[in-house]
DNA sequence: GCTATACTCCACTAAACTAGTCAGGTTCCG
DNA sequence: CGGAACCTGACTAGTTTAGTGGAGTATAGC
């Protein structure tokens, strides 16, 4: 049940993106730039990238000066939903499978547990959903994590 | 991420020895008996069973009229013992690996998000902290779950 | 319009993990 | 001492994870 190296990786990467966009949101970061600062593999990094955007939390552009952006305001982006789309909903994970659910209508020791495991989700949900881009952004700012430069200044 | 099979099957497993053994705490619920009940393969009840036993959470008593006994009372029992025991310590399920945490000393983004998940994990151990088998058997006998007899009942 | 750049789609795979199964052994009650 | 019940360790089919790789598509800038 550990968490998942995808998962991990997409969090770091949406902060990456959110966090060197501080100032002009409106400009694209590259995937090869993101790759490069968060020790991800670019291939991987790509398909992590491309669930994202399919789920509507960031957008892409292509082409030179092409790169990736978040879609809405760090505010209103929350982990859970990034969470959500990397390792599937959050109350599923605890969850039990359509054959267990049916026992447990009856009051067997199965009820006492499936309460028990969809409370669990309840709390964690809860959780990842109290936190926003906008605070990872403000911790970051608070550690005074640097804001490195794209790859491509070091070429001009 | 999901919950294993493994680990819901333990719980209930332990819920269903204290359940079956309010009145006299001193009797041995078999294995068989508990796999029958809780709908769970015994080869692989005993295989957790192990796990548990050697963590010191239930003792076992072989021969006729054996089984398996809780080894403390339900009150101090909590359920962030058995879950530790068979998906490994809660607090280390979002950790991330030895490789990673060297790099978090430096203010990078790592640090952002790996206090992020250690927080998870303390948020989640204190969850499971927080509840007793002995919650749990209450839970029971509110939903009037049936204490079913042993099988070997049956065959007297 | 050409071209380099950067994203996109899809297929594939090695390694690890999960959820068991199986064979044979040990203990000990009656 | 027989058989009930736990004990130990090896084994395995299936799934998931964490990538890699190739070929294609859009686009900025010359």
């Amino acid at each position: 049940m550990r968490l998942s190296a995808k998962t991990k990786y997409g969090v770091r990467a949406v902060f990456d993106i959110a966090y060197h966009s501080q100032d002009d949101p409106g400009v694209a970061i590259q995937a090869k730039d993101i790759a490069l600062r968060e020790q991800i593999p670019l291939r991987y990094l790509e398909q992590i990238f491309q669930d994202l955007r399919r789920a509507g939390i960031i957008e892409s552009k292509r082409g030179p000066r092409g790169g990736y952006l978040l879609k809405r305001n760090p505010e209103d982006l929350s982990l859970a939903e990034i969470v959500g789309v990397l390792q599937g909903p959050i109350q599923e994970l605890f969850a039990l499978d359509e054959s267990d659910a049916e026992a447990d209508k009856q009051p067997t020791s199965h009820a006492v547990t499936s309460a028990l495991w969809e409370e669990l989700g309840t709390v964690l949900t809860n959780w990842f959903d109290g936190i926003t881009l906008a605070d990872l952004i403000e911790r970051g700012n608070v550690l005074e994590v640097a804001r490195e430069p794209a790859s491509t200044m070091y070429f001009i």
